[in-house]
DNA sequence: TAGATTGTTAATCGATTAACAATC
DNA sequence: TAGATTGTTAATCGATTAACAATC
């Protein structure tokens, strides 16, 4: 079988290694090494060759990687060489600039679906989408079949929300909401609180 | 000295456990254990009792951790019982959103200087700011001695305003450009990539 | 060929966990 | 007191690095 459990902190990092190929291909390059690739990305040229080969044999001695090729893998093991749909929740400023968001679309996502609870934003548009009412949240994503989601709802409801986006068969959540979310096993997290990365590195200011 | 070169990993850490100390202030609670602040924030208790013990002896064996001391001791460890003054340059609707973001004064932040390049922008209000040209970038930043800033400008300058906000004195940059920034060493860069948040998700799905 | 770079192994390094004496 | 929970040690587990034969 395919999967003989990589480790999660490798797979976190083969979407670095994807986005810094494609910037080097938009460069014009068509072939870079484990060492150039590694300056880029800030990571040793021993763990980027270690990291692709736990995938196979993607290099050749002597000249490196071919940068295409090499992309076409990635995309392929992070099974974004598919769209994705993706619900956005929460029509603050925030999920207003997420459904907005130009940079998903050569990523292997799509917004299909944004959501609100409040009367004023149900029915408007934002960016392409019409706002739909976060009451009729686990029936439109069951039909649509959506599994990922970008959860940008106030702090205090996250939880709630949480909960009917797993009811509807969300299987993988981007949490911008400052909080700790639980979820059943199975579900996958990812936080992006600003203020969590903030203070991640006011500790090391004199 | 106080600083015995404690692991990133460990302060990565910190701003979690202090965000789910408030979250349980907020709701009432007085104390916590290791057990207790484990379950919500999904991290074992051996970790979180080795992780604090960096610091100090904050518990006391048979009642765990007073949550408004343990509060006040990590925002001091983390250095945000003070504000820090933060650029956001880039007024895009990423830019725009966190300019008007709600959620930093309390967690030792406040936006101090916006800035865009858009002559269509600049001198425009956002949040309670005027935009500021981008041009004046340096000058400003380190007339105010700001020393954190946020990154939302599109991919393809962010290395160039990179260089410019280092060239200003910024210490630490949080990153929203689809894009690994080069910097000098001793300044920190937070990535907050909403693209590689869901690739890092969608390995896991069938 | 000579030079460069891979994939992989073994060694090192670091992080996590389990267990428990101390003690509130 | 009995029960609970800390801080810490030692053991385990996992990740990173260094080195190099293979080979383009």
């Amino acid at each position: 079988m395919e999967n003989q459990m990589i480790p999660d902190i490798i797979i976190s990092r083969l979407p670095i290694y994807l986005r810094a190929l494609r910037h080097m291909q938009d460069m014009g390059k068509f072939t870079t090494s484990s060492q150039e690739l590694g300056v880029v990305v800030g990571i040793s040229a021993a763990q980027i060759r270690k990291d692709l080969s736990q995938f196979g044999e993607f290099g050749k001695q002597g000249t490196g990687y071919d940068i295409a090729f090499l992309i076409g893998q990635l995309r392929e093991i992070l099974k974004v060489e598919r769209v994705w749909d993706v619900a956005v929740v929460g029509m603050g400023d925030m999920g207003h600039a997420l459904a907005r968001y130009q940079g998903f679309s050569d990523r292997g996502f799509r917004v299909a679906l944004v959501f609100d609870n409040d009367p004023a934003k149900i029915g408007a548009q934002v960016g392409n989408f019409v706002v739909r009412d976060m009451h009729e949240i686990v029936g439109a994503i069951r039909n649509s079949g959506i599994r990922l989601a970008m959860l940008c709802v106030p702090a205090q409801v996250a939880q709630e929300v949480t909960d009917l986006l797993v009811e509807a068969g969300v299987k993988a959540i981007l949490n911008y909401a400052p909080i700790s979310l639980s979820v059943p096993a199975g579900i996958r997290v990812q936080y992006l609180d600003p203020s969590i990365g903030l203070q991640r590195m006011t500790y090391y200011m004199d």
